[in-house]
DNA sequence: ATATTTTTTAAACACTTGTTTAATAAGTCT
DNA sequence: AGACTTATTAAACAAGTGTTTAAAAAATAT
């Protein structure tokens, strides 16, 4: 715990944890209050109104987030590779932060378009010339050819879900927080052994 | 609309339909109370509290929602063509009900192992002895050998997930709902083909 | 028809919600 | 030092929450 932060940032850091794991609806402003140590005052002081606190909680994770793609995008490696590091890290991030899939298909899916045209991560993504890389491969031969949308499905559905899913596997096989942690390590081997298999079907 | 129900049996369509879409802390009494074209005094008339005519819904949901898959088990097909059968009724039930895979990782992720063991679905799979019949096929060397739950979560993640961030991945590539749901049959083969030939590799 | 139970209603209850107010404390500047 | 801005506090506000009450209406039984 980090104690010697202002008071804004006690609150910024409190109000992350807690939108993260209960949601925009699933928590208070006198939540965030006590946790941060603090009031209801000074939350809406530093940041307007609960919502305005949110939309800057959710820009921040969400950048975060994509930070992390991009730099493996960026990367020097084959496109094979980079699909490697990028499950990797994906696992990697979301073993840390194992709320943020439930958090961004919750919250996120609430938000219209020009929210996300506002974070401006697109672009981002575009300069980083990945897609015209996927293209060639394709193009190639060394890898499937399958389109941007199911080529990002593939990818979040077998790296987020099993972090989303979590808690009911863990009631239905009667898992302790670690042993389903450990068998998540497990997991992504599959993951990427499947989906590098299906990918690049000539490897 | 069927308009021929009980008040009571109106309470509880309404209250699906809403519980659903937006969740236990997502509506309120009163709105269900609108919405089935009653009152709160109804509500609590007929089930007592919100949180005892939620945990009813939710019951019937995952009861519906899992007598699908147990059909399938039970039929008569190889495993092969159980799993196919399988991606394809999952499918075809999501594109019915949406909502569900969120619904019920959101709402179910907070019911603790005793309310899983009140519903007993376990055994009714257990009966179906599809357990064994994956064992022997990996026993034969003509599955993959692969645990249950990295079986359930490969399954899970590829048709659940896709239904979830509908309205993410609508919003990032500025898409319609026919469009997304258009594009998910493509999808559907895609993961059926990664699936197979993932987990019976010599087919 | 009368009595009794079940269903429906409108109003109220106690409590929580997000937000604001007005007063005090702390900090800054000349 | 005092004047002025910024930060913090406790209290209050109006609106919304789940739930309950008590009375009326409808249905059922005697």
């Amino acid at each position: 715990m980090k104690r010697d932060l202002t008071t804004e940032g006690k609150i910024k850091e409190a109000a992350t944890r807690i939108f993260i794991t209960k949601g925009f609806n699933g928590c208070t402003t006198r939540e965030i209050a006590n946790e941060s140590g603090t009031n209801v005052a000074l939350v809406n002081y530093y940041f307007k109104s609960k919502g305005q606190l949110f939309d800057q909680i959710i820009s921040s994770v969400v950048k975060e987030f994509t930070l992390s793609l991009i730099d493996v995008f960026k990367s020097n490696m084959s496109l094979i590779n980079k699909m490697r590091i990028l499950i990797e890290k994906e696992f990697e991030f979301l073993s840390k932060y194992p709320e943020i899939p439930n958090f961004i298909i919750n919250e996120l899916g609430k938000k219209d378009k020009s929210f996300f045209d506002c974070l401006d991560i697109a672009t981002e993504i575009q300069n980083t010339k990945i897609f015209e890389e996927v293209a060639t491969a394709q193009a190639n031969g060394e890898m499937r050819r399958i389109d941007l949308v199911s080529l990002m499905l593939l990818l979040m559905s077998n790296c987020h879900f099993p972090f989303m899913a979590k808690p009911m596997i863990k009631a239905i096989h009667s898992m302790e927080d670690e042993q389903y942690t450990e068998h998540l390590m497990i997991h992504k081997q599959y993951v990427t052994e499947m989906l590098i298999n299906y990918l690049f079907p000539n490897r």
